[in-house]
RNA sequence: CGGGGCGUAGCGCAGUCUGGUAGCGCAUCUGCUUUGGGAGCAGAGGGUCGCGUGUUCAAAUCACGCCGCCCCGACCA
């Protein structure tokens, strides 16, 4: 992409309502700009990242074995009053009435709806395990929106929902989603931690809220510092072995948000020098919640012995617009954003600090052809800028690597390639910054 | 929803108390110079001062009503 030609509005000065860092580099950055108060319209780079983290989130639950499917946005009351959370939700759900002065309602979630297709269909034990998810827009009308797209109104969220015949297989899915929960946050660069976490309005016995370890966390956690260093399964992991043994090993150490905290179990279960207080940020949480859904609903299949029996079920959710803010907040500097390469709206900047000059021009040309041919992702800004300002732009936006090609360099016919997050310079030929970066 | 604050050019703000030609910086556009960490000079464009009603010869400024946004709290992916 040459930027000359791209849309990317960035700022030098701070919007004043923004007041934590991710919401502040998001609007400097042009990812973002609010149209009300919580509700977002993402600008081209802000939707690439917003796109790789979808994807990410959607490869590892693919490979966890779980399936996509698209609910809609809107939804019908009437599946709510069947499971008697039109009254539960409170005015956190945004009704409308329509043309025929029926009431539908902009989904905050979707376990009623997902039950409803479920029963609608699937009859037999047989046909389970049964995952499905999908990644869409919801809304939930927030008394108070802030942080930007950290606590919006308006939010993209992967929810997926499952589906088994007894309380073991309820919880073999439940495992499967908590290493797949686990994989996908570490592609994305981030370390989080499953604690142990209140069920709230959705209801159930199980529940885990994934967090990530940031300054600027919403909630305070408590957890045991071994739990920062554990390993995250690879991309091999057999997701229908039993699980069971890695789950323990992580449940077994103390982990909690401030809700449900137990001091004394704290002092006395994790040593001293092991106990870490820190805030964090929830982009994640998994509910194993039983017959909630299926009683209610008469979501139903047929067990080995012929006698029907309701669904034990689980749900899911990912904060996949929340992540852009939180991975932010783990992962910036004074200078801005630095992105983990997996969602880097580019692979790499490639800056031309003397757009005109034959030979800088020639050399930025001839990378930009080459790397794109690669199929890499390069912002190329043949911008008149100065150089000045070319730096703190792409410093600002974060890719992880800035090639920087300029007159002085080329006379000794090398090109800069800097880190974006150690800031670490390297002097390439332009055949080695090829074979570097293509 | 309770408490507090703010709406003036794309962004950041002054002007409001004490009514009288709507300003500054950044950004944008043009020209010249400049060119390895957000350049300089000269010029230009851009505003129903959130909306409405009222008071007044005259309202960004005063009064009333409404809307929007931000912060603290309770609530939440």
């Amino acid at each position: 992409m040459r930027l000359s030609r791209y849309f990317l509005p960035t700022l030098k000065e701070t919007p004043a309502e923004a007041q934590i860092v991710s919401h502040r580099l998001m609007l400097r950055a042009g990812l973002i700009r609010q149209e009300a108060a919580g509700i977002y319209a993402w600008l081209p780079i802000g939707f690439r990242v917003l796109k790789k983290i979808e994807q990410i989130v959607r490869e590892e639950m693919n490979r966890a074995g779980a399936i996509e499917i698209l609910m809609p946005t809107l939804q019908p009351s009437e599946l709510w009053k069947e499971t008697g959370r039109y009254d539960a939700y409170g005015p956190e759900m945004l009704r409308i009435t329509d043309r025929h002065e029926r009431e539908p309602l902009y989904g905050p979630t979707n376990e009623d709806m997902v039950t409803e297709i479920f029963r609608a269909y699937v009859r037999s034990y047989r046909a389970l395990p049964l995952n499905l998810y999908h990644i869409q827009w919801k809304f939930r009308d927030e008394i108070r929106p802030r942080f930007g797209v950290m606590r919006g109104r308006e939010f993209l969220m992967k929810d997926a929902y499952s589906f088994d015949l007894d309380k073991e297989g309820a919880r073999r899915s439940y495992n499967k989603m908590y290493v797949a929960y686990l994989r996908a946050f570490q592609r994305m660069g981030l370390t989080t931690i499953p604690m142990r976490a209140e069920t709230g309005p959705i209801g159930g016995d199980l529940s885990h809220e994934f967090i990530v370890l940031a300054d600027t966390g919403e909630s305070q956690v408590f957890c045991h510092k071994d739990l920062l260093d554990m390993p995250v399964p690879e991309e091999t992991v057999d997701f229908d072995s039993d699980l069971e043994a890695f789950v323990q090993q992580r449940t077994r150490l103390y982990a909690a948000t401030s809700d449900v905290h137990d001091a004394a179990r704290f002092e006395s279960e994790v040593p001293e020098d092991k106990r870490v207080t820190a805030r964090g940020i929830e982009v994640g949480q998994i509910f194993y919640f039983g017959t909630k859904y299926s009683v209610p609903m008469k979501a139903v299949v047929a067990g080995p012995d012929g006698k029907e029996v309701p669904i034990e079920g689980g749900s899911y959710g990912i904060g996949v617009s929340r992540l852009v803010g939180a991975i932010i907040e783990a992962s910036h500097d004074e200078a801005g954003i630095i992105w983990p390469s997996p969602v880097a709206p580019f692979d790499l900047s490639l800056i031309n600090l003397k757009k005109g000059d034959a030979k800088t021009d020639a050399a930025c040309e001839g990378l930009y052809a080459k790397l794109t041919a690669a199929r890499k992702d390069v912002l190329y800004d043949d911008t008149d800028d100065r150089p000045g300002a070319k730096f703190a732009t792409h410093d600002l936006i974060g890719n992880p690597w800035q090639v920087i090609v300029g007159p002085r360099g080329l006379e000794k016919g090398t090109v800069e390639a800097k880190n974006r997050a150690t800031g670490a310079r390297e002097e390439l030929s332009l055949e080695a910054a090829l074979n570097r970066f293509a």
